[in-house]
DNA sequence: GCCAACGTTGGC
DNA sequence: GCCAACGTTGGC
């Protein structure tokens, strides 16, 4: 079993959005990033973990956790005109764009602040901090354990 | 709302 | 295939 962190801004969709939506399940679809598409799309695998961060707003960090409950299939909005994602290259038989569902796992009672994540020795080096723009970067057991003992803290 | 960083596009 | 210009992201 693999960890990943997926961002969003809570705005557009967050983890109350997943935890009012039904069964807690939600499509995490709109990756319109050529390195978040293939992680998605080649590692992303069902019953994977993921840590949910929210970027772009009031509290940023990690607000809680999910798990991957269907793994990649073609992202249906990428060939929705009306979609403010579609994209008029793709093809049915060549999809360019994936998507997976996901459900809540853990609602954190504290969103885990991007400030204490980087004071954390054992966080400071998630990806997400070396490459902003990566919405779906892979997370370490570790750095998964040491995000769970920080709730504890 | 600003601005730095970085990914993508397009001309050569 | 390089690289400048442009657009978008994301933290502050």
């Amino acid at each position: 079993m693999n960890y990943w962190i997926f961002k969003s801004e809570p705005d557009e969709f967050g983890i109350d959005h997943l935890a009012t939506a039904k069964k807690q399940t939600a499509r995490w679809d709109g990756i319109r990033n050529y390195q978040a598409r293939n992680n998605l799309r080649d590692n992303v695998k069902q019953h994977d973990r993921v840590l949910f961060y929210h970027s772009s707003c009031k509290q940023i960090g990690i607000a809680g956790t999910m798990e991957v409950v269907k793994a990649a299939y073609p992202d249906p909005a990428q060939f929705d005109a009306e979609s403010k994602y579609y994209d008029a290259k793709s093809t049915a038989d060549n999809p360019r764009w994936y998507c997976v569902d996901v459900r809540l796992l853990e609602k954190y009672p504290e969103v885990i602040s991007t400030k204490s994540l980087k004071a954390n020795p054992a966080t400071a080096d998630l990806s997400i901090f070396k490459q902003g723009r990566l919405s779906i970067a892979p997370v370490s057991a570790k750095q998964w354990k040491a995000v769970q003992d920080m709730l504890a803290d």
